[in-house]
DNA sequence: CACGGAACCTGCCCGC
DNA sequence: TGCGGGCAGGTTCCGT
């Protein structure tokens, strides 16, 4: 659920808890840290008494370095995860959390605690060694598009060398990292090329005009709070953004295309869907050996 | 080794 | 009213 700009909104939200120590710290569902080396135990051991910094984010990875150590308090919302900010601690709580909170993290001090929610525990937690203030787990996650190192050119070779098809590749997060399903339909109908063209085929023109798309629309999203459908994907005060009311093409299916009037198509493709104008976004040629 | 598809989960919505 | 199928913002793993 959560691309770029829902995961960014999210780090920016939890900016207020940099500089609080973590005072206590509870699993409630294990699978949450199912990717943690020495489970719930291990987690809450190595989160215990440290103090979060300032939250960093990469792609769909979000982060807290943890003050003073090589290790950081990492993120993946999966596909329905949130961060929660609560005024009332959440250890000991019990049924008064809500009916999705996997992990609860109490700090000293003034200000909001943390709750991690997830419907459908595809998301979790983990604190992890990081190198280079990088945690080990995103080292193999390439920039995204907002980050300062992003080398637009090191993505466009790496985009033309593939014989995948586009959309494929621009889902690959180690080519170009904090685009999802969203954001890949719309800019793709942006850029006018059709999802499965195959992306060693397309013009330097055709990708260089299809990340800025993606930069683009990103960016309007991010400003707009982000896309929410319903209430999985949230703010930490649990608000939803409204990107979706300035969505194109996801999830229109039937709806007339706002460049053409054509009516958009959904297509099953990779185990989910892909939104499309048929007119605007015509397939390559069948692929020649 | 590159690629494509299935698996991992829960919950909602729709049609029958 | 109830049940089965389809669908959902992502990543990882396994077979070809």
């Amino acid at each position: 659920m959560p691309e770029l700009p829902e995961v960014e909104v999210v780090r920016t939200g939890l900016m207020p808890l940099a500089g609080r120590r973590v005072r206590a710290v509870r699993v409630l569902h294990p699978r949450a840290v199912r990717r943690q080396p020495g489970g719930t135990a291990e987690f809450e051991h190595r989160l215990l008494g440290q103090v979060l910094a300032e939250p960093r984010r990469r792609g769909k990875y979000l982060w807290f370095p943890l003050a003073g150590t090589d290790e950081a308090l990492l993120a993946h919302l999966g596909m329905s995860g949130q961060m929660l900010l609560a005024d009332a601690p959440g250890v000991g709580a019990g049924a008064d959390l809500g009916p999705h909170v996997r992990v609860v993290v109490d700090l000293d001090g003034t200000g909001p605690n943390l709750r991690f929610a997830d419907q459908r525990t595809f998301g979790g937690l983990t604190v992890v060694d990081a190198e280079a203030g990088l945690p080990v787990p995103v080292q193999h996650i390439a920039r995204d598009p907002f980050d300062p190192g992003f080398d637009p050119d090191a993505v466009m070779r790496l985009i033309r060398g593939s014989h995948r098809g586009i959309k494929r590749v621009l889902l690959d997060q180690t080519v170009v990292s904090g685009i999802g399903n969203i954001y890949a339909d719309e800019a793709l109908w942006r850029a006018r090329i059709h999802y499965d063209r195959s992306a060693d085929r397309l013009p330097r023109r055709a990708v260089a005009t299809l990340l800025a798309s993606a930069v683009a629309v990103m960016a309007e999203a991010l400003a707009a709070g982000g896309t929410s459908f319903d209430a999985l994907y949230v703010n930490v005060n649990g608000q939803s953004g409204w990107f979706d009311r300035s969505l194109s093409v996801y999830g229109q299916a039937d709806r007339p295309c706002p460049r053409c009037g054509t009516p958009i198509r959904r297509d099953r493709f990779m185990n989910r869907s892909s939104y499309f104008c048929p007119r605007c976004q015509r397939p390559g040629r069948p692929t020649a050996a």
